[in-house]
DNA sequence: TTTGTCACG
DNA sequence: ACGTACGTGACAAAC
């Protein structure tokens, strides 16, 4: 008979970390939990004999069990990183075992084993579960028996349905009943409080169910009766929440378990690289590993020279090795990278990497290795280059010839990997290769910051820069693949050195007039604080949303709109509803505004400005935004208030950087709908820009039916409201939310819409199908997002997906088309050898600062590149402007 | 460190 | 029946 193994992989790895003692290998990487989940792997394969065999994970943050109750896992403890960085490691080890894992979006692993029991039971065959979670007993069977580990993993208690009999006198589904009365505090799941499982299993022998003890509550005595009738809600829900699904629509089979034992050779070398060497012996596999892998065994044997100015012999390598180097790692410590410091460059050959202190590249016997970095002929390797460009120039280091940038590509490969998946370490685990540490094991991180005593942290360089060379090796076969190529090369990779000029050159601020503009706000904040505080009749932090919620609604017992999860929403929004009621709201909108000026704008913007230049340098991040947008840090120069005259006076005090020079701005008018009109083909939104219409009125005057001079201000409104819900993936909720209209006139707007542009109907059912085929979007340059989530079965996670799906190829060709305007204006400045200079990106505009004698030139240059970044069905369009400061560029 | 709020496109 | 508009970053307060 068959008989098939179900581990719960998070549950067994968790017991495993906690209960194996500390243990790393020579790289600092952590392998505790993965030494325990091999024993009891070893142990089970031994005594068991599997025919099938499958490791079930978690997926994701967000499973169906949030959906209806947002706490849900809510007080269970982060998973320590020593722990989280060990799951890649596990799945590894799963694979050179040779067993399956499974996981699907939305679900947890006890839903998929759930649901493989529930096959097993069908089909006849002999399962056992094993995980560290009681709640699993519930699957216990004539045909399934579940082992619970205890203390440590490889001890096991098994549970057949007689021996749950026998120990709690329940049958295995009334395990439910007992978690739903009892609750669970490390799944945060509530249960009836002040029930544990001792009366919780009184209750159960007595009525049988959940349901049942409530509905004979009336029975019970004193306290226990008023807890019980009290907490109703709570034990249903509880029990819904402890309910395993066992209809999980599983991507693989049974088929797919079958397990046909391990190649030792394989086994042999994860081993190897975790360097479990007494269980190589064990199993006798010690002289297996050797010659399995190249480029492991090399990865563990390198070959490390630290270079210093005295070091002759150091120094010769160097440079004898310079025309081989494959790779390039320098370590910047330090968020912003115009306030960092580098620690060290490592250059990585096949045979030795050269690890070079950065007080050494700066001396004059290393004068050939700096030449090298400015070399644009010597092409660079390397990782986070952007970063280090910046960091290395602060400290008088040029580097150039940048050609290949594994974090770059890990961004476009997946834009929505994770922070910790686009480091080397990260994405070592990812491509298979030799593990390397991660920053927090061997740094710590926060307060615990600490760099290693030199040898360590040399060694720690140079093993990233030699894995960059490696994965970087992979990249580019997976960029070609994915026909990414081009972005990649002739887009981001010179996108990049764009960008770095011009954070680099940054964009000056006049001090005092943001100065005076704080004088006046700290006046009439001060006034309002004093109004506030004598309309409520007490004195309150004002900043703070509990504080304000308590005067607001229990104080003045205002209507309470809306709740957020930790109580009162006091958003401007209900703010907003609540004027009517009360003349200490508008005074409390008209705080929040100031006061956010006067803490983000003026405080924040003040503390940018560099004292002996007087310019502010902003970080754009190139890896960030899933839709390939930019990003802007330290301070960000993408949310300058404009909207608010208020706020908007701020932008006087971006000044050009040279006397007489001018500010110029341009900006792309209706970019997204313009792509929209492009990409879905829609004659009638080809027409209207063609005929340069102004797109809102022509969109009412379609969607209410009337001549486009028969659009009033009101109808305009609504349908700028309906062009953005279209932008982001409409959904009449959002609409009616947005126009303060109801669902259903809100549908009807869209249902309208749909109807007059039939085409953007098409491709907004099409890229949902696409996406639900391919697995991801993409945008009219092949830029990639992945949305895995477009299949969950899950409402919520799916409805997102779908907006996703269609707001992104347009959001994302937005972001294209002015990437490859900026690399275009960079090359054009140059060429023409003009002192002009680009400053700033805000998504769809960009900032210059224009000499007098270039201004003419400059405001037509600068659209008619835009303007030609891209050909599409209709033309594209920018608005230049230009003033003394940012302000008066409008 | 997380949450609520609000600034931008 | 479900319950949300897409993409970001900074700040203050609360935990």
């Amino acid at each position: 008979m068959d008989k098939w193994i179900l581990i719960d992989g998070n549950s067994i790895a968790n017991r495993a970390f906690y209960a194996m003692p500390p243990l790393t290998n020579a790289s600092g990487l952590h392998t505790n939990a993965v030494y325990g989940f091999t024993t009891m792997l070893l142990k089970l394969l031994e005594e068991e004999k599997p025919t099938h065999m499958l490791v079930a994970f978690d997926a994701g943050k967000v499973t169906f069990r949030h959906e209806g109750y947002g706490d849900y896992k809510g007080g269970r403890q982060k998973t320590p990183s020593e722990l989280s960085e060990q799951f890649p490691l596990i799945k590894e080890l799963l694979k050179s075992f040779g067993i399956s894992q499974f996981e699907l979006s939305g679900y947890e692993a006890d839903d998929i084993i759930g649901t493989l029991t529930r096959m097993a039971d069908e089909q006849g065959a002999e399962a056992l579960v094993v995980s560290g979670d009681k709640d699993m007993l519930q699957l216990a069977s004539n045909q399934v028996t579940v082992a619970i580990t205890r203390k440590g993993v490889s001890e096991v208690e098994r549970y057949s349905p007689a021996e749950i009999q026998e120990k709690y006198g329940l049958v295995p589904l009334q395990i439910i009943d007992l978690k739903g009365l009892m609750g669970d505090t490390s799944d945060n799941i509530p249960g009836i409080p002040g029930v544990g499982e001792k009366t919780a299993l009184k209750l159960l022998h007595e009525y049988g169910s959940v349901e049942q003890v409530l509905e004979h509550s009336g029975d019970l005595k004193g306290k226990m009766k008023e807890k019980v009738e009290q907490h109703k809600d709570d034990a249903i829900m509880s029990k819904k929440l402890a309910t395993i699904f066992r209809e999980v629509p599983l991507e693989q089979g049974v088929e797919e378990m079958k397990y046909s034992g391990y190649e030792k050779p394989v086994l042999a070398e994860a081993f190897r690289k975790l360097e479990f060497k007494s269980l190589m012996e064990r199993l006798d596999l010690t002289g297996e590993a050797v010659g399995a892998e190249g480029a492991a065994q090399e990865a563990a044997n390198l070959t490390i020279v630290s270079v210093t100015a005295e070091d002759d012999d150091a120094l010769a390598s160097l440079a004898s090795m310079l025309p081989k180097v494959e790779s390039i790692y320098s370590e910047v410590i330090g968020d912003n990278p115009h306030q960092s410091e580098t620690v060290a460059i490592a250059v990585a050959s096949p045979d030795v990497i050269h690890v070079v202190p950065l007080a050494e590249v700066q001396t004059e016997a290393l004068g050939f290795f700096r030449e090298w970095l400015a070399s644009a002929d010597a092409s660079k390797t390397g990782f986070d280059m952007h970063r280090v460009e910046l960091s290395l120039a602060w400290h008088g280091v040029s580097i150039k010839g940048i050609a290949f940038d594994v974090q770059l590509a890990a961004y476009l490969l997946d834009p929505t990997s994770t922070d910790s998946a686009q480091t080397i370490s990260g994405l070592c685990g990812k491509y298979g290769l030799p593990g390397v540490a991660s920053d927090e094991a061997v740094y710590g991180k926060g307060a615990k910051f600490k760099l290693p005593e030199t040898e360590a942290l040399h060694a720690f360089i140079a093993a990233k820069a030699d894995a960059v060379r490696h994965l970087a090796d992979k990249q580019r076969a997976e960029l070609e693949k994915s026909g990414m190529y081009k972005l990649y090369y002739d887009l981001e990779q010179p996108l990049s050195r764009v960008l770095a000029g011009m954070e680099l050159q940054g964009i000056k601020a006049d001090a005092s007039v943001i100065e005076q503009l704080g004088a006046e706000l700290e006046g009439r904040v001060l006034e309002l604080k004093g109004k506030i505080y004598e309309l409520a009749g007490m004195e309150f932090n004002i900043g703070s949303p509990k504080q304000l919620g308590e005067v607001l609604f229990e104080k003045l017992g205002l209507p309470v709109k809306k709740k957020t999860k930790t109580g009162y929403s006091t958003d401007a929004d209900v703010l907003e509803e609540l004027a009517p009621y009360h003349d200490i709201i508008p005074s409390i909108l008209m705080y929040r505004q100031l006061s956010k000026l006067q803490s983000t704008y003026v405080e924040g913007l003040l503390k940018e400005i560099r004292p002996n230049t007087g310019h502010i340098h902003t970080f754009y991040r190139q890896t960030i935004a899933a839709t390939g947008r930019l990003s802007s840090q330290y301070p960000n120069l993408q949310n300058i208030p404009i909207r608010l005259e208020e706020g908007r006076k701020i932008r006087k005090a971006f000044v050009p950087s040279e006397p007489g020079w001018y500010m110029l701005a341009a900006d792309y008018s209706q970019i997204e709908l313009r792509v929209l009109a492009h990409i879905s083909g829609d004659q009638g939104l080809k027409d209207a820009f063609l005929h340069d219409m102004d797109i809102h009125t022509k969109t009412a005057s379609d969607v209410f039916g009337v001549q486009p001079e028969d659009v009033d201000s009101n109808m305009r409104r609504q349908a700028k409201a309906v062009n953005f819900g279209i932008v982001y993936g409409i959904s009449d909720f959002g609409l009616s939310n947005n126009l303060g209209i109801t669902r259903k006139e809100a549908a009807q707007f869209i249902e309208q819409y749909f109807a007059a542009f039939q085409g953007v109907r098409k491709y907004m059912d099409d890229i949902v199908m696409q996406a639900r085929h391919d697995g991801y979007v993409t945008t009219l340059l092949e830029r990639r997002r992945y949305l895995p989530e477009i299949k969950a079965s899950n409402f919520n996670l799916r409805s997102f997906a779908e907006r996703t799906a269609m707001n992104t190829p347009i959001q994302g060709t937005a972001a294209d088309i002015i990437k490859l305007a900026m690399v275009k204006m960079d090359q054009e400045l140059r060429n023409r050898g003009l002192k002009s200079r680009m400053l700033l990106q805000v998504h769809d505009e960009l900032v210059f600062e224009v000499p007098e004698d270039e201004l003419e030139m400059m405001k037509s240059l600068v659209p008619e590149v835009m303007e030609s970044a891209i050909e599409l069905d209709v033309p594209l369009k920018a608005d230049v402007s230009y003033g003394h400061n940012w302000y008066e560029a409008k």
